[in-house]
DNA sequence: CGTCCGCTCG
């Protein structure tokens, strides 16, 4: 369909002889049609047959389309839509939201700024969520301070997604505060706070606000248990873990889904309990997915066990052949017992198979500008005083106990070569830039989209230290915290 | 009603 036949029919709209019943009725007629492909087809034929369509049909069409590839066409419905209201730019927020594109959901809040549409609670809330998404901490407070001045913070919905955002910007304190000051709280909550603390390592607190919320008479729910089991298995709480899982179902009546079971088998895979992690998986009632037999594979990698690797990795490249990480990881573990013809073996695998390694990479956020590096990135304006100051940084470090670790570069080079390599890793790159361009004393904030490494955890720790900054650094899926020479993760990751 | 919390891997 082109847009000019689409703008031209919506051009007088709603057109005067539209009634309340005809309004209705088309409405019902769009709620019969729940996919993307029959919704566009609908419309085509609405407009073929000149039948004016209500913004809300509109907007349920941009909202079903949001949520699949076909999103140009929800996008196309809206910029050609007239009289465009607050609900209808927040469907297309909270589009772009829910089908990963955060980016451009903040793009279209920025340009609601400039038209005469006031957000409300709900496009605060899909706002946040793109916020907590790219862990803009900064958009956020401001969104957060929008809500406060517009009284949003008595509407359980923004608050539940201000902790969530906090949460995701590493400001767990903030994230509390706003727990703790809510009027009332639900089981969304409840799990919000509970599943923070988990990515935060705080698993202990985690534990005691579901013994909160228990004695309060809030009825978990099968998120509630993924924070808690998640919490478990990233502190190494075995049996505590062990227990949640039992009871979820004897005690709360909330049946497993594959995420639980997913939980456990982390919980025993990252413990070392390997064989263990691998009978819970044959005996699963339900088919395991990728993720399963993903978290066998990580722990395989951690407690060197090949075998089991291998049985993993057979399972995942039937289930997930697409997925980079898995080829990584088991290249990785072959790499890492010198195994240098096996490890080549998968590499040419995954280039058999056109699946391309995702590179790795940090980034920070200076004075609003998000500055993004990658290993041995030499490309930032200001590479070559990140590398002088690196070098001088690295002298003290080393007085005060630091030993690079290069037996995490999986490269058949000199060992002098793998220091070289470890020097340059994204995260030292961005800390580094981040001491130079910050205020003494204030908290650095790192962006990573895959794992910390070990020797950069090492490392981190010990600049925390010298330097008495806090180095808050969000993983894929967790957070560290450095500080005076520690990590909130105790070293159990 | 267009809204919130969610398992693995480098």
């Amino acid at each position: 369909m082109s847009s000019s036949s689409l703008s031209s029919s919506l051009h007088c709209f709603p057109p005067p002889s539209l009634t309340f019943q005809n309004l209705k009725n088309n409405d019902r007629l769009i709620h019969n049609f729940n996919t993307p492909l029959e919704l566009k087809q609908l419309h085509a034929r609405l407009i073929k047959t000149n039948t004016p369509l209500s913004i809300l049909p509109l907007t349920k069409v941009a909202f079903v389309c949001a949520l699949s590839p076909s999103f140009s066409y929800a996008h196309q419905i809206f910029s050609h839509m007239p009289n465009k209201n607050v609900r209808s730019w927040t469907s297309m927020i909270s589009g772009f939201v829910q089908c990963g594109k955060p980016k451009e959901a903040i793009d279209l809040f920025m340009k609601l700024e400039d038209e005469a549409v006031r957000p409300n609670e709900v496009t605060v809330v899909s706002v946040l969520a793109a916020c907590a998404d790219l862990g803009d901490l900064d958009l956020g407070r401001s969104v957060h301070e929008y809500s406060t001045k517009s009284g949003f913070e008595r509407n359980v919905h923004v608050c539940n997604t201000l902790i969530d955002m906090y949460v995701k910007c590493g400001c767990l304190e903030n994230a509390r505060r706003v727990f703790y000051e809510m009027e009332e709280r639900t089981v969304v909550s409840w799990s919000a706070m509970i599943a923070g603390l988990a990515m935060h390592g705080q698993a202990e607190e985690a534990l005691c606000l579901f013994s909160e919320m228990i004695k309060l008479g809030v009825k978990p729910n099968g998120v509630t248990f993924i924070g808690l089991l998640h919490a478990c298995s990233h502190m190494g709480l075995i049996d505590e873990g062990r227990r949640f899982f039992a009871s979820m179902t004897a005690d709360y009546g909330v049946i497993p889904q594959i995420e639980h079971y997913g939980c456990v088998v982390d919980l025993f895979s990252r413990a070392g309990l390997l064989e263990e992690a691998r009978e819970f998986i044959l005996n699963m009632p339900i088919k395991p997915n990728g993720v399963v037999w993903g978290a066998l594979l990580g722990g395989c990698k951690v407690h060197k066990n090949i075998d089991l690797a291998e049985e993993a990795i057979k399972h995942l490249s039937e289930l997930d052949p697409l997925n980079d990480g898995y080829y990584v990881v088991i290249s990785n573990i072959y790499a890492e017992a010198e195994r240098w013809e096996d490890a080549a073996r998968v590499r040419k695998l995954m280039k058999d198979r056109g699946v391309k390694k995702t590179s790795g990479w940090s980034s920070i956020t200076v004075n609003g500008v998000v500055h993004e590096f990658v290993a041995g990135d030499q490309t930032h304006p200001q590479a070559e005083d990140i590398c002088k100051i690196w070098d001088k940084l690295l002298v003290k470090m080393k007085r005060r106990g630091y030993a690079p670790k290069t037996s995490v570069v999986l490269l058949d080079v000199e060992e002098k070569e793998k220091e070289k390599f470890l020097y340059r890793h994204s995260e030292k790159l961005a800390v580094v830039f981040g001491l130079m361009t910050t205020p003494e004393g204030t908290p650095i904030r790192i962006m990573k989209n895959l794992r910390v490494c070990e020797d950069c955890h090492a490392a981190l720790k010990i600049i925390s230290g010298m330097t008495s900054r806090e180095i808050i650094v969000r993983d894929r899926n967790r957070f560290h915290c450095f500080r005076d020479g520690q990590c909130s993760c105790r070293d159990f990751w």
